[in-house]
Parts: C-alpha cells; sequence; structure tokens
DNA sequence: CTCTATTTTAAACACCCGTTTAAATTAAAC
DNA sequence: GTTTAATTTAAACGGGTGTTTAAAATAGAG
C-alpha cells in the first residue's frame, strides 16, 4: 500500500477552503486539484464522485464537533436542570472555538461549511446529516425545548428553523460582514465575536412569547 | 416594432417561477426559453446576458414593492413617533401581500427570489440592489433604528444582517418547510402564516438589551 | 405594395464540468 | 529481485452551459 493519506488530505484541505469561500457548486474539481497539487482523477480515486468529497469534507468536522457538543449538552443538563437557552447555545461556544485546534481557521470554516451545506443542495447533505448525527440534533432540540416550555411545538419548530436561518446565513457570509463592520464602524471582529453577538438574538426570538 | 412584449413577457413569467424555486445558477436559460416557449437566443436578444436577466426578473417585483413600502413607513413614523419594531416590521406585510395581486404567488415568488439573491452571486445583485433601492433600505435600517434607540449602531448593523438571514433563508426554504410543518404537526400555513410568525422572533431579538 | 426595421429562429461556437479509461509509476509483499 | 497491489497520471469522453451568428420571418411606415 502506498502514501495513502498525503494525496487524499491535501484533497480535503484544499476543497474544505474553497468550498466555505466559494460555495460546492462553484467549486470545480479542477480548481481544488490544482490548488491541491494533485491529479484530477485522483478525487475519484480517494472518493468517488464530488458528492461524496462534500460529505467527506463535512463530516471530518461533524466527526469532532458532534460528539463533544453533545456530551456538553448532557453534562449541563445534568448539572444545571433549569438552564437558559442562553446557556444552551453558550455551551457550543467552546466546542466550536476547540475546531481552530483541529486546523487553523477550523471554526470560521466548519460554521461556513454548515451554511453552505443548509442552503445548497437541498438533498443529499440534509440526508447525510440527518441520518449520521440525527439523534445529537434531536437532544439539542429537546434541550432547546425544554429550556423554553412556555413554546408549543409546532411553534418551536418554525423558531428552531428562524435559528438556523440566522446562523447560517451569517456564518456564510461572515468574512463580508466582518469587514463590512470594520469599514463602517471601526469595529474588529473575528468568528468568536459574531457568535457571541448572535446567541443573544436567538435566544430572544426563540423564547419570545406568542401572541 | 413588433409585438415585443409578448416574448420578454414569457421569459421573466418562465425565469421568475424556476428562479424561486432552483436558485439562479440551477436555472439553465434553456430550461426557461423550453417553458416559456420561445427560442433560446430571444433572452440573450432581449436582455442582453442571463445576469441582466436576473435583475430585470427582481427589478420587476422591487419596482413596484419598494415605493409601496417606503411609503408606509413615512406614513407610519408621521402617525405615531413611538411606533414599535412589531409596528415597522407589521406594516410591510400589506404591500408584501399585495404582490400577490401583481402576480398570482407574488409574495412568495418575490421572497424566495430575494433569499436566492442574498444567498447566492455575492457580486452583482447586491450592488444592483443597493445602487437602485439604496435610500429605501436606508429608511428602513433608519426607522428600525429609531425603534430601539438602546442599541449602539454598530450592534444594530449585526442585528439587521442576522434578521436579512433569517427572513432569507426562511423564506428561500419556505415551500419545504410549510411542507414539513403540515406533515409533523398537521399545522398549514400558507407564506402570510410564516410571515406573521417571524416578526415576534424578529423583533425579540433586534431589540434584546446588549449584555 | 414595398421597403425597412424589428424580432424570431436554427445552428454553431467556445468553454467548463464531473467522470472514466488505460497506461505508467510507485510502494509493499514475498 | 521479482511479483503483485495501490496509486498517480495524461488523455479523452459525453454532456451541459451562456453567447453569438446569420438567415428567415414578421410587423410597421411610407
Amino acid at each position: 500500500m502506498a502514501n495513502r493519506s498525503d494525496t487524499k488530505t491535501r484533497i480535503l484541505d484544499a476543497a474544505e477552503k474553497l468550498f466555505a469561500e466559494r460555495g460546492f457548486s462553484e467549486t470545480s474539481l479542477r480548481l481544488i486539484t490544482s490548488k491541491a497539487e494533485v491529479n484530477l482523477a485522483s478525487v475519484n480515486y480517494h472518493f468517488g464522485s464530488k458528492k461524496e468529497l462534500i460529505r467527506a469534507v463535512l463530516a471530518r468536522y461533524l466527526d469532532v464537533f458532534m460528539p463533544v457538543a453533545s456530551a456538553e449538552i448532557v453534562r449541563l443538563q445534568a448539572s444545571d436542570k433549569n438552564a437558559s437557552l442562553n446557556d444552551i447555545f453558550s455551551i457550543l461556544v467552546e466546542p466550536l472555538l476547540d475546531l481552530n485546534k483541529v486546523r487553523a481557521e477550523g471554526t470560521s470554516t466548519f460554521l461556513q461549511l454548515l451554511g453552505r451545506g443548509y442552503i445548497e443542495s437541498q438533498g443529499h447533505l440534509r440526508w447525510f446529516i440527518t441520518t449520521h448525527y440525527g439523534e445529537h440534533l434531536d437532544q439539542f432540540v429537546k434541550a432547546v425545548a425544554d429550556s423554553a416550555p412556555h413554546i408549543p411545538p409546532a411553534e418551536m419548530f418554525w423558531r428552531l428553523h428562524f435559528t438556523l436561518g440566522t446562523v447560517v446565513f451569517t456564518m456564510a457570509s461572515a468574512d463580508a460582514l466582518i469587514e463590512i463592520a470594520a469599514a463602517d464602524f471601526s469595529e474588529h471582529n473575528n468568528i468568536e465575536t459574531v457568535i457571541r453577538k448572535v446567541i443573544p438574538y436567538l435566544s430572544a426570538g426563540v423564547s419570545v412569547p406568542v401572541n
């Protein structure tokens, strides 16, 4: 067996950067392989298809993030039965920032990929995420619902999707927004400060009494 | 001069439907012209390019919506100097729903197009909207800021973008969400009920006190 | 009716895409 | 060192894209 990891990793590293920056369908395999300095055909050799490469890029982050986030929520619920929405959202910040230890710019890249993933390609990515990480997602949804018991389940469904939209859109365009905020308000943000800004916004929206 | 309007309108009608459903880059000119039952080359003849067609599709709605929405906000601010955020967001509902009088499914189509527009094609659409409708947008931003004077401008910048994300993402995937809500909660929504659900969420998030 | 300008049409152009093939190369096993 | 398996490579395949061209058809003006 030859040195399998190197080419594969080079492809994943180049792909995740380009996918996060430009989106999946706007990033061609030829661009990825030229940045990675590997042959075009090696993507299909190692991953089978572009779709599977996309899934592999996301899985590399989700496999790290999801179990940690899940464990943190379990821990929070065990230690504080009346955890607030702010507490629940906030407990995800550290696992998110820890992705910077996995790879440089890991947090920002992961969140942007997640945004792109939900915005583009209705089919296979949603399916991939819900079937592979559904239990973790359910647990998160349940934790949020328990923290806002005055919101009926159907209303909570909508509010969680509003929340998803806020996060996904903000993260997908975070780089541009951070630049504009710096130019217009001399306010120098990074992904962490943006995450900390969005949490109160989300908590307030999710928990606002219905009528 | 020949019957110029028919082909042009057929293209716009087919294009806006397909763009709203599938996004801009996922919709080919060949698909549009076959649905519109016109020749492929007529798009370039009447609009110049695909980009200009996209702008024309959006302009047809924005030209109706923006002046009306603007006038309503002026009217509200004149009649009630202490209009709440809910009031401001709510005053946009009627102009939005009036788009159903312009064309069938007008409201839903317009909002989905707006969502697609902000998600895709970073460059030309943002530029087009801000340069052509910038005054109306500024007025709206100012009205919101006046209604939440306790939020500093830089913070308001971020919250308005969170809001944009919520709206854009929700509207771009509204059809799918309405279906899921019907299946999972036997709750039968349409674009109007979704708009009315999202407004309190947005108002709460935008006005929540910082720290 | 005739002439001119506008519009429609079929065809081709030039380019980019993901994927496949088969040969060349490299690494591992014996 | 030879054989076998894994990997890399260059090239081509088949298909889709937006756009352009030049001829045909249509409509309006004199």
